[in-house]
DNA sequence: GAACCATGGTGTCAGTTCGACACCATGTCA
DNA sequence: TGACATGGTGTCGAACTGACACCATGGTTC
């Protein structure tokens, strides 16, 4: 092992952060976006994607996954529980953090509707949805517009050829809401009829009761059936909407 | 700037590498992916792709960025005169260097038919061309041929929707080629006539001459048309095949 | 120079998919 | 009971997709 490590250590390294685009969608307010303001400098007291540092062992080898310390980051500065995560991009500019050469390791993640309890981090740092375009009423810290433009182009393309939406819906839903989100992601309007002809056609969708205590008729829920797609999946389908 | 930096390095850092899948088109051959003969351990004499450390400034701050890394890498190792290249994903399982930790962020590269003269690193190092499938007559070092199936994957996906396919043919090519070229990348047979026509249908090839010295029919030549492209993009276009 | 051979280049038609479009159903509340 | 808000349904023309076969061209061979 000794002989082994000789290698890599005669580079300088640089650090790597996790940097998290976190979606959430409200039926109201459409696509939001958590954003959470900085405490420390640099860019103290400027709104900020969730994110930190990659946690290695003591001995500075092993440690968590990236996907561990986004996750992590995630659970630490918003306690939001994640229904999806996916790697985006890594941003590796020379001069994009002050403090020196920092990796940032983007990440998108997704959560449900009423899951959207966010609390600040452990240190108390502030946290807040924004819609999002105009993240956080003005320009975020770092580079972070840029990651922001990416997971949301990300998200628009994925919508359409990957099941992820239901992810940011609740458990169960109706079309109608499944409909508003791909409207209010894609930024345009969809027709009812077909939406509804082509998301039913593709046999994902479980019937799951029926609406309570709508001031109108009930609407039919839906659930997105995991198995049904698994199975369609192996069978050569692909989603696209 | 002292102050500023106390944050960042509390953290023990991983090492960062970039790692490329270099692909290659040869009319004959179809698809090839370039690998490389390590000199050292971990996994000496075992094929692996080419990559190394992203560097960083004596100072251990700027130094290169990603891009930069892995074309530098490319060059170093293989002497390729890249077309494309594309950031693909970072892996980090905490053990998937035997030297610790050690991050590898994944790229994608495109060579033009004709540019394939492939040199041994600087330091020696043998590499070759290598069918898509069975890379290197068996398992790559490291888990690059979770990278290699990856950038596959990535490959063709992207050559349906974005003219990146042209980045492995040579500066003109006749239609034939393209279409064995899109045959051999997504693994099946495509109709010539409605190849032809959908591709000339989207306005993006100019005509460039004719085939010289071949033993039949001589066939028109075209160039992919960058200005038309960004024209069309700009205008809403998607290409799509 | 005639026949051969390899590849280049062309059009149609049926089946399918896509997008536009309007009205009745249901359940709560006033 | 009627108003209101949302749920839920079918048709049709246009556009697109995929399957399909033959003549053109130009160098090579006999």
């Amino acid at each position: 092992m000794t002989r082994l490590r000789t290698f890599a250590y005669e580079f300088p390294r640089p650090a790597v952060a996790v940097d998290c685009v976190l979606f959430g969608f409200d039926p109201e307010d459409g696509l939001r976006l958590l954003v959470i303001r900085r405490r420390q400098a640099p860019f103290a007291d400027r709104w900020a994607l969730p994110g930190g540092f990659v946690r290695l062992d003591a001995d500075g080898e092993g440690g968590e996954s990236l996907d561990d310390a986004a996750l992590r980051e995630l659970r630490e500065e918003t306690g939001a529980n994640v229904a999806y995560l996916e790697q985006l991009y890594t941003f590796g500019a020379p001069r994009r953090d002050p403090r020196g050469r920092v990796l940032s390791v983007a990440y998108m993640a997704l959560v449900r509707t009423r899951d959207h309890h966010v609390r600040g981090g452990d240190d108390a740092a502030e946290a807040k949805w924004t819609p999002v375009e105009r993240s956080g009423g003005g320009k975020l810290a770092f580079d972070h517009d840029a990651i922001v433009e990416l997971g949301v182009a990300r998200l628009q393309a994925k919508l359409r050829y990957a099941p992820i939406g239901f992810n940011l819906l609740p458990p169960t839903f109706a079309l109608s809401e499944l409909q508003r989100l791909y409207e209010a992601v894609l930024q345009r309007p969809l027709d009812k009829r077909n939406f509804r002809r082509r998301i039913l056609a593709m046999d994902l969708l479980a019937e799951a009761g029926r609406q309570e205590g709508v001031a109108h008729r009930a609407a039919t829920l839906y659930r997105f059936d995991e198995r049904a797609y698994a199975r369609l999946v192996h069978a050569g389908f692909n989603f696209e909407l």
